[in-house]
DNA sequence: CCGAAGCGTAAGCATCGACTAACGGTTAGC
DNA sequence: GCTAACCGTTAGTCGATGCTTACGCTTCGG
């Protein structure tokens, strides 16, 4: 489960502008597919495909209340994301670091 | 610059799986266009044309070693989607115990 | 000075995917 | 039972983009 494939997932779902766009609606308020639609340049078919990439990236859950399906932000994917960014995070600063090492060494030898 | 334009701009160019792919080989040792390419199923042009997406993306950075283009990763990018994310961290654990809270009085309600 | 190595860029092509339109299914209200 | 509201799914279109091939530039070595 830590293998990072749930991260890159993620990562490719959100890799689509309209696709964020909803994601950040979402994290202000769980709404149905209507009411996501209404606040975007896309048709409703358009929002709930987007809905279901999101939501088998594991970013996003679905409640179904009657005729509505609510739509709310899962804090697993996000987390997933989070782990991986964190990898890359020590790697990038420690290579950062030996760079900016090697370049001092050039500035100042000896 | 907190806007999060530049997490956006990070997360369009990490949802190409070669981008992921390289991303990966560069945070394991920084490296140039040919090394990267001869580990890739694509060409050297693709690799080059992808480095450019991620560096435009803040994601890499370039150095110039002769006539050798050592790419490295930028912790900038890195943690400007982190931040991102974690901006929605919050927002999502908190609309999940709101919703967790209506559950629990529905099953158990009075 | 000349050839080889390493890379970026432009053009062209093919594939993927985002979007719309049309349809069918389910639920609430009367 | 009937209608309206709300949504998911499918088929089809069209624009975006990832890849290759070909070319030119810059740098290192003899």
């Amino acid at each position: 489960m830590n293998d990072g494939s749930a991260a890159l997932r993620a990562l490719g779902a959100l890799g689509d502008p309209t696709r964020r766009a909803i994601f950040e609606r979402l994290a202000m308020q769980p709404a149905a597919v209507g009411r996501l639609a209404a606040g975007l340049p896309v048709s409703r078919s358009a929002v709930s495909q987007h809905l279901r990439v999101l939501k088998d990236a594991g970013l996003i859950t679905e409640t179904i209340a009657g005729t509505r399906h609510i739509y709310r932000l899962d804090p697993r994917g996000i987390a997933a994301m989070r782990d991986w960014l964190d990898g890359f995070w020590g790697k990038a600063l420690g290579a950062f670091k030996d760079f900016a090492d090697q370049q001092a060494e050039k500035d100042a030898p000896g």
